[in-house]
DNA sequence: CATGAATGAGAGTTCATTCAT
DNA sequence: TATGAATGAACTCTCATTCAT
């Protein structure tokens, strides 16, 4: 990643990177915001610091008063995001029983998410290239959480015993399910995927009849 | 000055692209292959022509004799790997009637290609960055066959009315678990994942009992 | 990818090219100066940003904070060279009065000042093949101005009626004249060019008597 | 000029240049005829070999055998248009005896030859740049062609005592309005033009009654 | 003679990062 | 803290020229 070491630090002693006071929290802030833009439109390598603190108002010299290099910027944004979907699905979580209904609810208010943050989705996306490591530990963290609820649903009788392999099933799904009705199409019927999928993990491919 | 078009016209006094004799067909592939591996390796972005050419053991102008720019290398390799996939699998699809054990069958395959040939993975996967109309053809024609596949099993009365949004979502848990037990981890029991996916695609997560 | 638009709108994200302060005002006019001396010396081709930069004495990357380009550094030599040429020749007509005597001196301002800027006669006849319509606007305007103090002197009884064919035939002279007594040849006596110009410009071919 | 002195032949073993069948001098003149097209189109340093012995249909390699280099190609080129021109003009001279009329037909021969032959006029200026020594040669040898013309006319009492001076005049006026008129403008009319010089060369500037 | 694949020096351009003000 | 000029390594791409077939 880091293609130029010229002076990177070789001790430890980082340099300041925390907003001591009020302004420095506010720049810090704008240029988080527009670095989600620039990164999400552009993509990180087309993305320059430049033009992100171009679109952030702030002077270029500043960006490195608050971040330690592009790379990193990236990182903290990848993890912003990854706390953003968190938080996005969590509550819609929280206000459902152990039963299947719960995961057709969590992947209704993730559709939903994705398709009103694009860039969130692109730039979460491009991580596995950018900063595989935040990449693997959003996707793992994510795994577990869903696995967790599996299990909490067989507790419940509600499921078979269901594991990590089932998680990241319903995973890949949600992911390639907002990837085409939420990211790439525009205005699609979001219920309608919604209840699909929930008809597809209910009962699988089969005919009712059994087939 | 003189700007190169992307995708000019084949006509003009644009430098030939194909090769004429056999010993231009083989560099043409020895520059391929180590394009392979580079780009498995390092991804787009981290790759270099220079680099490139060194692996191949041809010198660096050579690479224009066959490829226009490095862009369009990567969707000429995009385009050339799709289609591996695809072979893999295809063998296998046509040995199965339209049953759901066919969708496991072809699953199996992906899995050990994918497993077999973590650059490909990585390739195409970043390919939504790099060139994302060449990833929405591979995706949107994967889908298509999935679905074709879908719907021939109804006919067949082995499943009930499935369309686009199923197809979507076996093509996402494929590519997940793929990534997941193919690529992310060394020797995982693929089989085991394999049998898995096929329970969750015939029974849903219910209790067999229902649930 | 990402290809950089040539005269872009200076809004949007593209890099600040105005100098902001005395120190960059400074660099910009060091680079200015060491290409009026590359470009006259060796001509656009043979001229390198690398060896222009290094004459300046600054980094090859400074160049791209003041200039969009090579073409662009070099357009912007012609108009301020063509301004040169301008402010060398004006106050010698604003001395004069509408009579044949002021072309008389316009033309020994010229050629004076062809001899003692040699790179920039040679940078100015370069741009019809590298920036031609820079080149164009160059001579159109001060064929115009010739044309307007030909007029003058119509007006004024002092010749005949005169116009674009007179001014451009004066000029293609004064050019011609200049490049084989001013820049061919070191140290002619320009004086005595002058004065025979002004007769033949006078009398035409003829012999005085008629002929 | 010659960038690439890897392999200059230090000796004076020339290759093999002269065509020595019909068919190497039917080759010969293809690429010959293909490079003014191209020189004429795009200049010097736009052109390529590749394009050139594209146009010629001719293998790429087969240059080599009758050019030593791109450059010497173009010396070839501007001698042989250097020639050209003269063949336009001379005819038209011997049949004129020395008067000043005789001026006029050549201008007029040469502003015609010049609209029809653009490409002509481009390479020729061109060469200022690109083969300075073979274009001081041709505008040497014609300058001394008018400055003989205009002393045969000084012998017959046609004119005054004339030298370098006017001819140079002469022909920076007819370039430049072979130029203007005949190059930059489509469909001028050049005998008007043409009458206009003349005149100019007649008379001079002032109003007939003496100004 | 003709062919066209191979070569590699060299050019223009980008942009993350540093640092004096 | 904020600023923006300066830096230079690294990259993609061009094309005149060579040479084996």
């Amino acid at each position: 990643m880091a293609k130029r070491d010229i002076a990177a630090t070789p001790s430890g002693d980082a340099l300041p990177r925390e907003p001591r006071t009020a302004r420095g929290r506010a720049t810090r802030r704008k240029i988080l915001d527009a670095a989600a833009k620039e990164f999400g439109e552009k993509g990180f390598h087309e993305s320059s610091i430049v033009s992100i603190t171009g679109r952030a108002g702030v002077a270029l010299g500043s960006f490195y008063t608050y971040f330690g290099s592009k790379d990193e910027l990236f990182q903290a944004l990848v993890r912003d995001m990854s706390g953003s979907v968190r938080d996005a699905v969590a509550p819609v979580i929280r206000d459902c029983g152990p039963e299947l209904e719960r995961e057709a609810s969590a992947f209704r208010a993730f559709l939903g998410f994705a398709s009103e943050h694009k860039e969130i989705y692109r730039i979460i996306d491009e991580a596995e290239f950018v900063a595989p490591q935040t990449w693997q530990d959003h996707y793992l963290t994510t795994a577990a959480r869903i696995e967790a609820r599996l299990q909490e649903m067989h507790a419940a009788g509600n499921a078979r015993e269901l594991g990590e392999v089932e998680a990241w099933a319903i995973m890949g799904m949600n992911v390639f399910l907002g990837l085409r009705f939420g990211v790439m199409e525009e205005g699609a019927d979001l219920d309608h995927v919604a209840d699909r999928a929930l008809a597809l993990l209910r009962d699988g491919l089969r005919d009712e009849q059994g087939g």
